[in-house]
DNA sequence: ATAAATTAAATTGCACACAATTTAATTGTG
DNA sequence: CACAATTAAATTGTGTGCAATTTAATTTAT
């Protein structure tokens, strides 16, 4: 019996939709695919798009910053970045005290940019067919999530 | 004041942190970090991971079969399935009823590596520092997310 | 029965992610 | 002051994701 239970627990765990990873990593793309067309008017990308919005809330800032608030490093950011810099959305200048750091700042281009996402918010919740107030709970949960896991 | 209150709403909806998406892209990549040196003992990247889950509960699958399991498509698994191939853990080959179709059957060193894969889970729960019930809860919420916004 | 439509994989091309390394600038220490 | 340690970006190489297209097999409709 002790055996057996441990092997019916073992299986369990192992079944894919038991696995919250799985059903976060399916549902972050299926969001990304949700964006994909509304972003499309815009000529971003979805990992761009993160960038405008924390530009968007304060601009000229260090990739390094951008890396810590997005969580992702300058591997992924540099080219990104020199893609962003081509489209006319921002520009990448290095820092005058620092020699090691690059400013990142928008161009009038990019902060114009942010009225025409202003409806991108709207859509995504209708899409999402939930109430608000679940949503909210729901973003603040797995935040909390990744903040245990980033710890 | 209306144009004031349309004004705050719209800004506070493209806060970084007001984003589900956001939360759910971040915290699902890092999930993947934390699965990344738990994997490199098995040789598996965390998609392999999924894949391996998925024919450790049904074997000899087709790929459009585990694509549908998984929310990815050929371009993504073929070349996927075919460095797993390289590797030793599961055999291609094209479906004698109907030839279109290729099979993707566990080869007994891919079996084998539940065994080893069986800690995976726990270390994974150990890492998320939270009661199993929100974990099952928070999963089951995620995955209801996922259901509408594949609809 | 056969042409058209559909389906399943594979291929191509682009954009992430990220580990590991490199380069250059700054900081800390004796 | 010199020099080792640290820090910030960039670079390199591998592995996804996915749209769009291609190839080949099967199904459908006539």
């Amino acid at each position: 019996m002790g055996s057996n239970k441990k092997t019916l627990t073992t299986d369990s765990a192992l079944l894919l939709d038991n696995q919250l990873c799985f059903a976060l990593y399916s549902t972050s793309l299926a969001m990304t695919k949700l964006y994909k067309p509304l972003l499309e008017e815009l000529g971003l990308t979805y990992p761009q798009y993160l960038v405008m919005l924390v530009l968007w809330e304060q601009d000229d800032v260090a990739v390094s910053e951008l890396g810590s608030r997005l969580y992702l490093d300058s591997g992924t950011l540099t080219p990104l970045l020199k893609r962003m810099e081509a489209a006319g959305l921002l520009a990448r200048s290095r820092s005058a005290e620092d020699e090691r750091r690059v400013n990142i700042a928008l161009t009038e281009a990019g902060r114009k940019l942010k009225a025409r996402a202003a409806r991108i918010p709207g859509c995504v919740v209708r899409a999402a067919q939930c109430p608000l107030p679940e949503l909210v709970s729901l973003t603040q949960q797995v935040q909390a999530l990744r903040q245990r896991l980033t710890a």
